[in-house]
DNA sequence: TGTAAATTACGCACATTTTTGTCACCACGC
DNA sequence: GCGTGGTGACAAAAATGTGCGTAATTTACA
């Protein structure tokens, strides 16, 4: 997903929301803040390079904030900008949608001629 | 993004919808029936093999709907399921949220301890 | 009192894994 | 030979992980 392919804005969220990590940082800092060795603490699966990372995706995009202590063991907050708050509910939305029609997923079978023509 | 981290059912959905692919296809889908040479037109960016491997992703997440007609020149038709109509209010609502915070974007920048402590 | 070690939040170079793309190929009928 | 809707082998590119180094300060321990 190195650059874009159209103007459309939804390919621009999904660059961002994209990915495993991003909707779960949101996910932990929904609770408040947290500083970087609790979110490596709360996801030990996450390289500490791509944490990184992901977190500065976040904040160019406006989603979280970073706050910088200075201070004898250093120290960095982030937290959901409220653009970041407003967001959850639409994230929410689309788990609830999954689960909803998770439940009623079915075969899911590619359909033949024949049984395209029955439902007819 | 090879397997889950958590159980969490955004993670799942964003494991179908992440990535750039996905979200355009169903944008296209949405104007009704699409064939296999259709979506090709639409984006010719996408290269046949990875369409194909999105499309069935997409099946399988009862997204898409894959019907077969056998016959001379072969003919594979591509449909939202209503669950995929369902999904895409939702996804709608991302790109609308996008827009909103894309005009609203200040400069994003990580707050020293001095800024923080100047607010409160 | 001295010193080694740990903590915190990274950055950098490199290695590995995963994803995506290229190209050739298939059968079918016209 | 063309277009249709693929599949499979392989290659390129992108994402992700690993391990080391950094700074300042605190703690552990003899």
């Amino acid at each position: 997903m190195k650059d874009l392919v159209s103007r459309c804005p939804i390919e621009e969220v999904m660059q961002v929301l994209g990915g495993r990590w991003p909707t779960l940082l949101i996910y932990y800092l929904k609770d408040g803040t947290k500083r970087f060795s609790d979110l490596r603490r709360d996801n030990p699966t996450v390289s500490h390079r791509i944490l990184t990372l992901e977190l500065r995706k976040l904040e160019q995009a406006g989603i979280v904030e970073r706050t910088v202590f200075d201070g004898y063991p250093l120290r960095v907050e982030y937290d959901l900008t409220p653009a970041g708050h407003t967001l959850m509910p639409l994230v929410d939305a689309l788990g609830d949608w999954w689960e909803a029609h998770d439940a009623a997923r079915p075969a899911a079978q590619t359909k033949t001629a024949a049984e395209a023509a029955a439902v007819s």
